[in-house]
DNA sequence: CTTATTTTTTAGATTAGACTAAAAATATTT
DNA sequence: AAATATTTTTAGTCTAATCTAAAAAATAAG
């Protein structure tokens, strides 16, 4: 059995990797786990002698099968909680995580897959992000980011990148959320912003907000 | 905030010293816990320092009034997830005891009071033991136990004393649940063994068994 | 009221996970 | 290519929670 520090790490590096699909470094998951760097190479240590990750020394690390596996045993628990909270509970979308980052660690094969049918085995979760089956797939969505529309373009969102607290409820502020449908008025080629309509309101928003979005066409 | 271990500590502390009312000793922590004496004097020390219980060494502990604050609310959530195992994901009474073990532990009190309000604040867990409301409060139950009734007279089965799997396995076995109407047939002295009448079958449990029922009448 | 038994505490060791400081390897500049 | 900077690892320390073995206190027997 795995402790809950060892499934946290095995949670960011699988979500390191797959943004950049290389080897991770021991910096930037000490960056993701708030710790140090010698903190890192321990835990990178241990898990390598596990058979949980493949690392070698200064160059970097990535799941392997047997740890790729548990990781998405992780996500898809992290998800089903997070879709618990706010369809039955009435949480919104930007109180979740912190509590399933806790929930995430229960262990039960049998809970797990009786909430996933409680909840009517739902594909993704709160912020868009595909929730894997009892076996450990996740079924490819085909969604591309909003900066990628080129003007008169229109898409449904579908999800978010960054589920961030902050970007969140930025999107709350400016009432964008999951299933609306945004049309591109406009792309401002200095700073990459973009000036989109969205139930009939315009707005501006920065290139770095757009490239979090995930549309679907 | 408190770690797992120094919480499942006040909890069964709080159990031990519920039945007896008085100070619990050092060793039955220690069998409660499934450790050693040496651990739990550790524990009980550290526990002394925070405040949270009143321990006199060699003598034995209690829970201070804070302790019990603390004790309450992990009561109040094992409970409350047991509720929603059984209510909402189908779980039998005995199988949820180990799942509730982990998910007590969970650190957000929106979490557990929305919890609360989505199983329509429920009076008792599937094993008919008293759910603390929201301030840690319980609300006192007039049961008895079965053992008490004389001939002929009759109760509703409230609760259990005994939550064990094995006890409750074979309650089901015998086909006993809560809500059902229990009459008292026959007395046996020799051994305090009960001769009872439900849902028109006859039969035959023993004195400990009897010990462990709860019944109001 | 001594002696023996049981219970409880202390002392010392171990393991996981974190940290700081220093050393080693790698990457980037001149 | 040498010097400098950055990244990563190692060495050593710390705390929480456990354990075993031994000492101390309390309880029970003779
Ligand atoms: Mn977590
Ligand atoms: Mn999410
Ligand atoms: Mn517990
Ligand atoms: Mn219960």
């Amino acid at each position: 059995m795995l402790s809950q520090a060892e499934e946290n790490y095995l949670k960011e590096i699988y979500a390191l990797g797959e943004e950049t699909q290389k080897l991770v470094s021991t910096n930037s998951i000490a960056k993701k786990m708030r710790t140090k760097a010698s903190s890192a190479t321990d835990m990178l240590q241990k898990l390598a002698n596990k058979g949980l990750v493949d690392y070698t020394k200064y160059k970097g690390a990535r799941l392997s099968k047997k740890g790729e596996t548990r990781a998405m045993v992780i996500v898809r628990k992290h998800r089903l909680w997070e879709t618990f909270l706010v369809d039955k509970l009435g949480f919104s979308w930007d109180e979740v995580h912190d509590i399933a980052e806790q929930l995430e660690h229960i262990q039960s094969k049998t809970l797990t897959d009786r909430l996933d049918a409680f909840l009517e085995y739902p594909s993704h979760d709160p912020h868009g992000h595909p929730i894997p089956n009892t076996n450990g797939k996740i079924v490819a969505s085909e969604s591309i980011i909003l900066a990628e529309l080129k003007v008169d373009q229109e898409g449904i969102v579908v999800g978010v990148k960054d589920a961030s607290d902050s970007f969140l409820k930025y999107l709350n502020k400016i009432n964008i959320t999951i299933g609306d449908t945004i049309k591109i008025v406009e792309i401002e080629p200095f700073d990459n912003s973009v000036t989109i309509d969205n139930n009939a309101q315009q707005i501006t928003i920065s290139g770095n907000v757009a490239k979090n979005l995930y549309i679907k066409s």
